[in-house]
RNA sequence: GGGCGCGUAGCCUAGUCUGGAUAGGGCACCGGGUUCCUAACCCGGCGGUCGAGGGUUCAAAUCCCUCCGCGCCCGCCA
């Protein structure tokens, strides 16, 4: 992580005079010292994480290479000249390092005059970025999320929220394939009679169906029997192939679409308890009805390398793109005219770049490949422009495999939402015989949905992920609930403390134990935190440094009382505001929702 | 076979992009803490050849190469 230096304005980053002052006067320290040393360098080598033995830390060596000495003894050149600054109250020497200890009263006053003024802004930046797409989810409509899926959703909605907060006009965006097989699939089976259905697929569904189910979980339910079904029937998977070419040549069933939706409302009424909510929606079934998919396939048609099959169909020679060996012809459009999924998703991205600057899809490890020859195709056709990919790892069984619907080991969302609100409830009743039915229901909602996003989040995308019930269902250590649980002990202060609401007035010099020393370190960087998970996509870190504030909090609540000190009392009541605001807005970032009380 | 990703204590994980000082957390386990602002908490202890080997470098969990293990993909499916 680097300095903002360049920080617009001090108020926003309150660490920045003190990390201006350190690159300063490094250059100019050096220069008295006769090293060359440029601000770039000087900000490049700096460590601003803050070590044990300061708050910024420049390690010598290199400079020390090229002037021919040792990187001790230019250590101690650095720090001897380092000119005094108001900012900077410590400059030391230690073996090859220079070591810098920001001011604590300064920084202190900044940092909480930084929080308390921008409140619920604090942390976010100021930028003006062209508008960014997010597309993620995208899940087909056919039946409920599972645990895997929701993987993209909780991936693409942070990035989304900690992007915003950088100050990028971000809209989210859930591609809907309403066109392919899939969704087909679906229409296809329940255009017939229940009487016609085939008897393994009637097997799955008779009997299991419970009155006023969602429309995800009773219209998604004969999928996967059907999916199975169909690899051992030609006659089925020729009547499915029918009906896509019916569908794609724009005389879907009425049922078609009213099937989809009824299916995808349901799942985003999962997705919506975890806070996920779509600013639009594209229907695949669209981009073919408007001729965008046909001026896509004219285009591929007429690409430098373009092939055309003995059987009609078309194909692009992608070799020159980089791609797999194996994956180097692209078929575009089938032998009897229709399209296919990237041809239309090719025309989906030209519609996005119509409006955006930047693209970011959200996917599965499964479809690298289908990135990669979008990418291609892209670039086939005279596009510049190319989507940037989130590529996340699937969430895996203990048994071994993927989550997967077909396979019978996919654990639904709604059924892990219903084990952790059980679980929170009991906690909650364990420990609060005061509170109302309705609050019990509240704060349990709070909780569950707040572990499961914590606990997906909290990983790198990157990483595979084994899912355990008793890991997802944990609500203590590393965990959304004790992110909640700290702020609500905030919140637990400040509400007991009847005097005490904003502007809460402090004394930056009566906060001088470690305790509340470190807690301000930790508010102070958050800013930097929120520009770098947005710039990097690595959500995780929010995550990381959420726990890290809370974690710091919780010990400065035990060493150090608040509201029964004496000359104190106001400022560290100005700083658990503080930490409840920055914390607050952390959680926005998280997806984990506040708890006032718990 | 090829492509992409992952491998950090018994288990989970941060750090890897941008190489820097004794590798941060959490769970589990052991020992403590509640007449005191929320014990979903805190304090202490235990536990690491950062998959293996080689290379680059003053310096490697981090960069490069080889190998091993695991996952995914390589359809006129999506």
């Amino acid at each position: 992580m680097s300095a903002t230096a360049s920080s617009p304005s001090a108020l926003r980053d309150p660490s920045g005079p003190f990390a201006d002052a350190v690159v300063d006067g490094l250059v100019r320290g050096a220069t008295a010292a006769n090293l060359g040393l440029t601000a770039e360098a000087a900000l490049g080598g700096l460590n601003f994480d803050g070590g044990p033995e300061g708050d910024a830390a420049f390690p010598a060596h290199r400079l020390a290479q090229s002037a021919g000495r040792a990187p001790p003894e230019v250590a101690g050149a650095l720090a001897a000249a380092f000119p005094s600054s108001p900012w900077v109250s410590s400059v030391r020497a230690k073996g090859a390092y220079v070591n810098f200890v920001a001011d604590p009263a300064r920084l202190t006053e900044a940092t909480l005059a930084s929080v308390l003024a921008f409140g619920p802004e604090y942390g976010h930046g100021e930028s003006v970025a062209p508008p960014l797409c997010v597309e993620h989810t995208s899940a087909n409509p056919t039946g409920p999320f599972h645990v895997g899926r929701v993987r993209n959703a909780l991936i693409g909605d942070t990035l989304a929220r900690v992007s915003r907060a950088a100050g990028v006009p971000v809209t989210t965006q859930y591609y809907i394939d309403d066109m392919g097989r899939q969704a087909t699939m679906i229409t296809w089976i329940w255009s017939k009679p229940r009487e016609a259905w085939p008897a393994p697929i009637r097997a799955v569904v008779d009997g299991h169906e419970t009155p006023g189910e969602k429309g995800d979980l009773h219209y998604g339910r004969p999928y996967p029997a059907v999916s199975a079904y169909l690899k051992e029937h030609d006659d089925a998977r020729e009547e499915v192939s029918a009906l896509v070419r019916e569908i794609e040549s724009g005389r879907a069933p009425a049922s078609h679409r009213e099937l989809a939706k009824t299916i995808l409302d349901g799942m985003l009424a999962s997705l919506a308890r975890l806070g996920v909510r779509f600013d639009e929606f594209a229907w695949e079934s669209d981009f073919v009805r408007d001729g965008s998919v046909d001026r896509v396939l004219d285009r591929l048609r007429g690409a430098p390398h373009a092939v055309r099959e003995e059987n009609g169909a078309w194909a692009i020679d992608a070799s020159g793109y980089g791609l797999p060996k194996e994956s180097t012809h692209v078929v575009v459009q089938r032998g009897d005219g229709t399209s296919l999924y990237v041809t239309r998703d090719v025309a989906y991205h030209l519609a996005k770049f119509a409006r955006f600057a930047r693209l970011v899809d959200v996917l599965g490890q499964d479809h690298q490949l289908h990135a990669r020859t979008l990418d291609a195709l892209l670039a086939e056709i005279g596009e510049a422009r190319r989507p940037s990919f989130v590529i996340y790892q699937d969430i895996t069984v203990p048994e071994g495999g993927r989550m997967s619907t077909r396979g019978g080991s996919a654990v639904w969302l709604d059924d892990l939402l219903a084990e952790a609100v059980d679980r929170a409830r009991r906690e909650v009743l364990v420990r609060r015989e005061d509170l109302a039915e309705g609050a019990v229901d509240a704060i349990a909602e709070a909780v569950a949905t707040g572990a499961v996003r914590y606990h997906i989040l909290r990983v790198a995308p990157e990483k595979p992920v084994v899912f355990r019930w008793e890991d997802a269902l944990s609500f203590e250590g590393r965990s959304g609930p004790f992110l909640q649980y700290s702020y609500a002990r905030a919140s637990s202060v400040l509400r007991r403390g009847d005097a005490d609401r904003p502007p809460y007035p402090f004394e930056a010099a009566r906060l001088s134990d470690p305790e509340e020393l470190a807690l301000v370190r930790l508010l102070a960087r958050f800013p930097r935190v929120v520009s770098y998970a947005a710039r990097s996509a690595h959500v995780q870190a929010l995550a990381g440094y959420a726990h890290d504030l809370a974690d710091r909090f919780n010990r400065f609540y035990h060493a150090v009382p608040v509201l029964k000190s004496g000359d104190e009392r106001a400022s560290r009541v100005a700083l658990v505001a503080a930490v409840r605001q920055t914390l607050g807005n952390a959680l926005d970032l998280l997806g984990v929702p506040r708890l006032e009380t718990m």
